[in-house]
RNA sequence: GGCCGGGUGGCGAAGUGGCCUAACGCAGAGGUCUGCAAAACCUUCAUUCGUGGGUUCAAAUCCCACCCCGGCCUCCA
């Protein structure tokens, strides 16, 4: 077995050995704190999340270490507009960041470098451009020199002449070559500045991950990702910046998600993005749904493939979800206790079910992450949890060892580690809807117990009406012979 | 204009030469179970894969042309 990883430096799918065996580096590409993070983000975090916890769940050991932008234009203009302190922004979006992913079951990375904490390294990588001669200053500025580096162009598969010719790039007299992309950028009055043997001023964007990704992952290392929009220019300059520092080849794998698109009342889509404002927040949408359920919503298409966003969508993969529940609170009735998710025993399941579950949802996740596939695994083991759960002459041990390989692999897609009663009875906070699920699960509670009352003494009138009066309020109820559970619909 | 993705059932989405008369989920239909429901389970739901050619014993999968959708080429995940 072995995985298998699309990388976009030369487009096609590999086979992935990591530099230093059973280690492995990855550096994430993160937000630039100004705002809220949308489903883009999402998308590109559950999915790099996946990866690692795939990559981990097969023994490898991962040093994992996303970024923060936390100075830059945006962020400059943002806190000009709302009149606070730069430092005050960026603390506050980073902390909502962590707090949308942790609702997504978005693993922390290892390493969450800061821009603003690397000013010598990203100066020190400048330097060396400028000595090697592969950068200049001007005008206070510096300035990359692309056309001194020969392999410009190879990730994003362009080349200098066309660039050129297609030019949306503004004219600037400071530069030699209109593509050349700045190191770093001069002071202006009132702006926050960094001194600098170039003078006072603060970096250009694409410098930060070069100086940052050198310095935790090394000169080399192992896989590189983001957004299919940061292919050009930011990774391409990436490139640009380190080999042409280091003198040799950086990332193994360059690894790019596609884009989370909108589609509107007229049914045209287009990409969800800041600049075209079309975009709904992640804390927007954790008012009405788990974060869980919006995982399941990304993991249910290939993260390289479009996809597009709706609210019906998210509906649908609440229910997929639900599913996946069902089962597992069916099988806590029948064992009291649910198994925890354990690591996956890969070399015993091989041996014993070579056609198995487990070989099977690996196979899909080796193949670049498959992860369609890889869910349809999860609810196939849903049906047989189902169907042992149901059949009285089931040997618990059977369920128990189902139960617990579905747990476990739904692990490494971060799905299925809620309790549960706490999917189920999850309460949305959206303002329009606050009447209907109005009720407590206090109050849920006795009226069930009433309701089972009247059942016992066989007084189906009085049931179904609480029953009724229950679903009126967004609440369904399910019998099994010797309880009633109940559920939250949206 | 250059480059990159995508077009598969009512919807979402896998599948990239034979196991595909197309996985899996949602929605729908019938049945079993149930006091009745719900859930579950069983059965059913694309002879067809954007269009037109071609290659092949064999194509959703390869080749050619065309049409449509989205993106990158400027900040963007």
């Amino acid at each position: 077995m072995a995985l298998w990883l699309y990388n976009s430096l030369g487009r096609k799918k590999e086979p992935f050995v990591p530099r230093q065996p059973g280690q492995v580096g990855i550096y994430v590409c993160g937000i630039t704190a100004y705002d809220y993070c949308h489903i883009g983000h999402a998308r590109v975090m559950v999915s790099f999340d996946v990866l690692v916890r795939h990559l981990r769940a097969t023994g490898l050991k991962v040093t994992h270490v996303c970024n923060f932008t936390d100075i830059d234009d945006k962020i400059i203009r943002r806190a000009l507009q709302e009149g606070v302190a730069i430092t005050d922004l960026t603390t506050r979006f980073i902390a909502a960041f962590h707090a949308d992913m942790a609702a997504l079951g978005v693993n922390r990375a290892d390493i969450e470098p800061k821009a603003t904490e690397h000013l010598p390294e990203m100066c020190a990588m400048i330097q060396t451009l400028i000595d090697k001669g592969l950068a200049y200053e001007s005008g206070g500025d510096v300035f990359y020199a692309v056309d001194r580096f020969p392999a410009y162009g190879q990730l994003s598969g362009k080349h200098l002449e066309e660039l050129e010719s297609g030019a949306r790039v503004e004219v600037d007299g400071r530069k030699r070559n209109p593509l050349d992309f700045v190191l770093w950028k001069g002071a202006k009055p009132d702006e926050p500045q960094w001194s600098s043997p170039w003078g006072a001023g603060r970096p250009g964007w694409h410098i930060e991950c070069s100086a940052m990704g050198v310095k935790y992952l090394g000169e080399s290392f192992d896989l590189h990702g983001g957004g299919r929009d940061l292919i050009f220019p930011h990774h391409e300059n990436e490139i640009a910046q380190t080999e042409g520092a280091t003198g040799h080849s950086w990332v193994t794998c360059w690894l790019h998600n596609g884009f989370v698109n909108v589609v509107d009342d007229e049914g045209r889509r287009e990409k969800m993005s800041k600049s075209l404002d079309n975009f709904r927040t992640i804390r927007d949408l954790l008012t009405a749904w788990r974060g869980e359920t919006i995982r399941m919503f990304l993991l249910n298409s290939h993260y390289r493939a479009p996809l597009d966003f709706s609210l019906d969508l998210l509906d649908a993969a609440r229910a997929g979800l639900d599913r996946l529940y069902v089962a597992l609170r069916g099988a806590q009735a029948v064992l009291k206790e649910l198994p925890a998710a354990g690591p996956v025993d890969w070399e015993h399941e091989r041996q014993e079910r070579p056609e198995g579950h487990a070989v099977r949802f690996r196979e899909a996740m080796e193949d670049d992450l498959n992860t369609p596939r890889a869910l349809a695994v999860l609810f196939d083991l849903a049906r047989v949890i189902n169907r042992l759960s149901t059949d009285e002459t089931t040997d618990p041990e059977g369920l128990r060892v189902h139960v617990r390989l579905l747990r476990g692999l739904g692990a490494i897609l971060g799905l299925c580690g809620s309790a549960p009663e706490s999917h189920f009875q999850f309460r949305p906070e959206e303002a329009g809807q606050s009447e209907q699920s109005g009720l407590s699960d206090g109050e849920v509670e006795a009226l069930i117990a009433q309701r089972s009352e009247a059942r016992r003494n066989r007084d189906f009138q009085s049931a179904d009406r609480i029953r009724k009066a229950l679903a009126e309020a967004g609440i369904v109820l399910e019998d099994t012979k010797e309880h009633t559970s109940w559920r939250r619909e949206a």
